[in-house]
DNA sequence: AAGCATTGACAGGGTGCGCTGTCAGAACGA
DNA sequence: TCGTTCTGACAGCGCACCCTGTCAATGCTT
C-alpha cells in the first residue's frame, strides 16, 4: 500500500485537507460577498477549483461553511483590535488614544479587504441559521469596546449594555454605508467620529 | 354578462382587489418574520388563504411583495413620528421634549407589533434585491432625525452623515436585541438612552 | 332562472440546487 | 514497475419551488 498517511504533492493528508478548507473558505468569502452570485455549494466549489466532495470534508453544509468564516472574520476583528490596543499600551498610551487605536485597527481591517466586513456585518445578518451568532458576537464585542473605553462607571448596568449595542451597531451601519461608497469620509473622519462618539456615550 | 365593473360579496372589484393585496401583505409580514417557515410564495397565499393566482394579481414576484411591505412600513415609522412630532410641537413642547416625543412613537409602534421591526430592520437588509432601499431608508430617517433634533450645526456635512447613521443604525441593533429579549429594559429606558445620544451626538 | 365574471383548488412542467455514486487518471511508496 | 491511494470530472436522483393552465363551484346581474 502507498500513501497511507505519506505525503503526496510535498504534503501530508493533514495539510492538503487544511489547504483545501482554506481554499474553499476564501471561495466562500468571495461568492458570498459577490452580489451578481448566489452562494450555492456548486459555486463555491467552482470558485475554489474543488469538486462538491471536498466540500463535505471540510463541512456539513453550506450554513456550516458560513458559520466558519463567520467565526473566522470575527476572530480576525478580535485579535487585530486586541493587538492595537496592547501596543498602544505599552507606548505609553492613555485611554482616549488606546481607544482610537482599537477603532483604527478595526477599520484598516475593513478597508484592507471590504469583503470581510461585508460578509460578517451585512450578509450574515441575512442568514437565519448564523444570525443568532452574529448577534452573540456583536454583544460581546460590544461589551469589549465598552471595556477597551476603560471610562467613569456607568449609570446602570442596562445603561451601558444599551450603550454598548448603540455603538457597535451603529459601527456596523455606518462601516456598511462606507463601504457601499454611500457615505464620502475618508477612514480618518470614521475613526474619528467613531471614537468620539464612543466615548461620548460613555461620559 | 354580470359582475362586469359590478360588485362581489359587497365589494367592487378594485375592492376586493385591494383587499386581497392587503391580505397578502399581512401574510407576507407573518411568513417573513416567522423564523420555522422559509418565505415562498406558496407558504405566503397558504397564510393569507388565497391562491398563487391572486399572488400575480398584486405582485410581479416575492421580493415585489417583500418591497411592497417594507414601504408599508417605513411609511407607517414616517407617519407616526411626523404625528407625535407635530403634537408634541402643538403642545409647546421644547425641542427636546418633541425629539422624546418621535422617538417614543417610534418604540411604541415596534411594541405594538415587533414583527414590522424585525421585518423592516433586520429581515429586509438580508434580502439582496432590498438591502438598496433599506440603506436608502434609513439614510433617509437618519437625515430627518437629525434636523428633528434641530441643533447647533454640525462640524462638517460627512459629520452630520456620519452622526446620523451611528444613530439610527444603533437604534435599529439595539432594538433588535431588545425586541429579541437579549437586553432587559423598559421602553422608557430605550427612549431614554436614546434621545439622550441622539442629543449627545449632535452636541 | 340564465349566463357570465369571479373565485378557489389542484395538477404538472420547468428549473435550480443538494447530495451521492461512479470512474478514469494522476501521484505516490515500495 | 506495480499496486494503492488520492484526486477531479461528471452523471443522476430527489426535492422544493416558481409559474401556468385547467376546471368546477360560487355569486352576481339582468
Amino acid at each position: 500500500m502507498a500513501g497511507r498517511g505519506g505525503t503526496y504533492g510535498g504534503l501530508s493528508a493533514d495539510e492538503r485537507a487544511r489547504q483545501r478548507r482554506s481554499k474553499l473558505l476564501e471561495a466562500t468569502l468571495a461568492v458570498w460577498t459577490d452580489p451578481e452570485r448566489n452562494t450555492t455549494m456548486t459555486a463555491i466549489c467552482n470558485e475554489a477549483g474543488l469538486t462538491e466532495r471536498y466540500f463535505y470534508e471540510s463541512f456539513a453544509n453550506l450554513d456550516d461553511a458560513r458559520r466558519a468564516l463567520l467565526e473566522s472574520i470575527a476572530g480576525e476583528i478580535e485579535s487585530a483590535t486586541r493587538r492595537a490596543a496592547e501596543e498602544a499600551d505599552a507606548a505609553g498610551a492613555d485611554a482616549v488614544q488606546r481607544t482610537r487605536a482599537a477603532i483604527r485597527a478595526f477599520v484598516d481591517l475593513l478597508v484592507a479587504d471590504p469583503r470581510k466586513g461585508r460578509a460578517a456585518i451585512i450578509e450574515a445578518g441575512g442568514v437565519p441559521a448564523l444570525r443568532g451568532r452574529r448577534t452573540e458576537l456583536l454583544r460581546e464585542f460590544a461589551h469589549a469596546t465598552a471595556a477597551e473605553a476603560q471610562v467613569l462607571p456607568e449609570r446602570s448596568t442596562s445603561d451601558g449594555e444599551i450603550a454598548g449595542l448603540l455603538f457597535i451597531g451603529g459601527m456596523a451601519e455606518l462601516v456598511t454605508a462606507w463601504l457601499d461608497g454611500a457615505v464620502q469620509a475618508t477612514p480618518a473622519e470614521i475613526v474619528d467620529t467613531a471614537t468620539r462618539t464612543l466615548l461620548g456615550l460613555h461620559a
